[in-house]
DNA sequence: TCTGGGGTCCTAGGACCC
DNA sequence: TCTGGGGTCCTAGGACCC
């Protein structure tokens, strides 16, 4: 069997966990530039608040019920996080970390009796000690394992563990279950589904394999074969190696200045080779973007990326940087406002694992990897702020987070303070 | 006024080879 | 009248995930 362990509404949690008072209000975190909600509580959902919409179209249901807004706080999120999964290793040897809030379990090697009385702990003990409250679904494959904590979740019954495990039960759950809501099924294929009368989870999984392969691929026929109750999708116990690295923005206004621009992309590229370096990784290409604002009626829509191949594999912020600089400059057009753009390395390779060019300049590339070192051991001295490359400019290229909270786990100064009055 | 960020995988089609 | 057959590799774009 696999145990799929998700947080309930894991950034809204994670706020209440420093604000208990909050508990049962009604709670929204926000994405960068607190454009749109990316989490909302219990409270939250009943309102009809909807994953993915933009602020200012539910303004008046903020005001009206005195909904709680956050800025995203990431730092926190993972620092959170972190401490779950530990805990998930501390019970179970096998475990894949899907997200930054779910982990698959694998309890192949727990007798069968004991599966819910370990699981059960779990999920208390994650309580216990993090505050966050986790749902559990337990089924014989990933994708069913999903779909059991869906059941998990929506009923109270089930105190946050179900177990999803004979034919009967499974069919009766997977009728009830819209296409859309199966893992690996997205907007675009329910579409398709539905045209063909593949309403729930249950008329999926009695799909005809050729008809299914045809239009969803081989995809599509991995989570039918799941359904039916045959293991497709394995297990990914170690972490594997990336295949890229992005770093992109939305811009507060729409950005027409080449120079400006150039801070941006020289952040963004920068993002990207301390992720590269931090992992001991190098990159062979690197990719810019450029997008306008296409939510707004009658401008221009443009979006276009330029890349460049590297002869030799790099990771420092000096190539990167001259590299990305050069992309955008190929695709930028002056007439335009620009509302986002971004950075993305790939053709990723271990560092102790690169292929020279012949004419590469080792010398060089010695020397720019100890300035690297020196740079980032700066940062991690005197904060990421402390030291930058002079194309970025003075001034910080800042994003929009007006209702943050603090970094209760993961910064000195933002530790909580209990005043003890002795009266 | 105002709409996130970071990933993965698959496929069709182009470019190339003999 | 009439123009092969069998491959590989790469990439852009689409679909999906959280």
């Amino acid at each position: 069997m696999i145990a799929l362990v998700d947080c309930n509404n894991f950034y809204a949690s994670c706020e209440i966990i420093f604000n208990p008072s909050i508990k049962n209000r009604p709670i929204i975190v926000l994405s960068n530039n607190d454009g749109c909600v990316i989490a909302r509580s219990n409270p939250a959902k009943k309102l009809g608040i909807k994953m993915g919409v933009p602020v200012f179209k539910i303004k008046e249901i903020i005001e009206k019920f005195d909904v709680i807004v956050f800025s995203s706080n990431f730092t926190l999120y993972g620092d959170i996080s972190n401490r779950i999964m530990s805990i998930i290793l501390s019970l179970f040897p096998k475990v894949e970390i899907y997200s930054v809030d779910e982990a698959f379990v694998d309890l192949s090697l727990v007798p069968y009796e004991k599966i819910m009385e370990l699981t059960t702990q779990l999920k208390d003990m994650i309580k216990q000690y993090t505050g966050i409250p986790v749902s559990i679904g337990i089924s014989s494959t990933k994708t069913l394992a999903k779909i059991a904590n869906i059941e998990a979740k929506k009923n109270s019954l089930y105190n946050g563990v179900f177990m999803l495990n004979n034919e009967q039960d499974i069919d009766a759950v997977l009728s009830k279950l819209d296409v859309e809501k199966v893992w690996g099924i997205g907007r675009r294929s329910s579409i398709l589904l539905k045209y063909y009368g593949v309403r729930n989870a249950f008329n999926l999984k009695k799909t005809n394999s050729k008809w299914v392969k045809k239009h969803l691929t081989v995809k599509g026929l991995l989570t039918v074969k799941e359904l039916n109750d045959e293991k497709c999708i394995d297990f990914q116990y170690s972490k594997i190696q990336r295949k890229s690295i992005r770093t992109s923005r939305s811009f507060l206004v729409e950005i027409y200045d080449l120079a400006i621009l150039e801070r941006y992309i020289a952040m963004f590229a920068e993002r990207c080779s301390e992720k590269l370096r931090k992992d001991g990784l190098l990159s062979k290409k690197v990719s810019v973007f450029l997008q306008t604002n296409y939510f707004k009626k009658g401008s221009t829509r443009y979006f276009n990326t330029s890349s460049r191949n590297l002869d030799v594999p790099t990771s420092s912020s000096i190539d990167i940087i001259k590299h990305s600089l050069a992309c955008m400059r190929t695709i930028y057009r002056s007439s335009l406002g620009y509302k986002k753009g971004g950075v993305i390395l790939s053709s990723i390779v271990n560092e102790d694992n690169v292929q020279e060019n012949l004419f590469s300049d080792v010398k060089d590339s010695l020397r720019q990897k100890k300035i690297m070192s020196s740079i980032d051991s700066i940062k991690s001295r005197m904060g990421s702020d402390s030291i930058r490359h002079a194309v970025q400019g003075r001034k910080n290229t800042k994003i929009n987070k007006k209702s943050l909270s603090f970094c209760y786990t993961t910064n000195w100064n933002d530790i909580f303070t209990i005043n003890i009055n002795a009266n």
